[in-house]
DNA sequence: CGGTATCCTTTGGGATACTG
DNA sequence: CAGTATCCCAAAGGATACCG
């Protein structure tokens, strides 16, 4: 029986990959769905995502430090790029000198949940995958030096 | 009631979150957790695990014929990065012409399941992302043009 | 403080040609 | 068929300087 779940679980990703793949037809490189994996191709837009759903508000330069080795320029083009998704909102202070708070927007929130189940895997198999790189760079290391004699 | 369980989930997220973020100290740009989603943070990666996981067993050509607009460099590179991962399995059958066969491991297959969802996620949101990006180009030629006057 | 503008280097990645 | 090797270009992104 329990073979039966697992059968119902392995065709529910079925449907879900063929729904994700041929969904307004892959082939055209224009796929909205991989424009939108796109954006996520970044690892910055997944920290920014990350330290404002652990933070809730966050001020540019809070944001700055906590991204470890970001630089100005590429926290405020990420920064445009997930508010022009109308991921994260921006408000601005009339105040001098100005203060901009960032927050996640209710979209934000909702692609929140689905990367830190991300980030956790990552956290969880980290070992595992540095494991297997090691693994590859041995074997790797030994057929080079089988050449070379 | 129903405000505390969605403050139970909310805790829920925070301390995945706080496991992601603090795991070995964040601050040093060479986190493990950051390390792999790197790895994401390219498209070809996800796709090719896409396809992997749809179709089972792939061979080199017929993996590029599914990935619109890959190039036969690239996806060497990626299906190498991804097999030195431990998410894919290459077999290379003996004989002429040659014939390597590309299945997705355990681990990429625990993997599948997570970039599944993220699919999903933008495959539900794709609309919503690009009417907020409409929205916000639209307000960004509104001020350009306000200061052209 | 929270940016923008500019420059300049590095990297990603396509095109093409060749090979076991 | 399934690559490798080379060349080359475009884009990403860091460093620096300046600004409201």
């Amino acid at each position: 029986m329990d073979i039966t779940i697992v059968d119902n679980q392995q065709d529910i990703l079925q449907i879900k990959l063929k729904k994700i793949l041929g969904d307004p037809a892959n082939l055209t490189g224009t796929c909205p769905t991989r424009n939108i994996l796109d954006r996520f191709s970044d690892k910055w837009s997944i920290l920014s995502i990350f330290h404002l759903g652990n933070a809730g508000i966050l001020r540019f330069n809070e944001l700055k430090k906590r991204i470890d080795g970001i630089s100005q320029r590429m926290l405020t083009v990420t920064l445009r790029n997930l508010e022009r998704d109308g991921l994260i909102s921006r408000r601005v202070y009339p105040e001098i000198p100005p203060r901009v708070e960032y927050e996640l927007t209710g979209l934000g929130n909702s692609l929140l949940v689905k990367v830190i189940e991300l980030g956790e895997w990552a956290s969880d198999h980290g070992d595992q995958i540095m494991q297997a790189r090691a693994q590859y760079d041995a074997r790797e290391r030994n057929t080079l030096s089988a050449l070379n004699n």
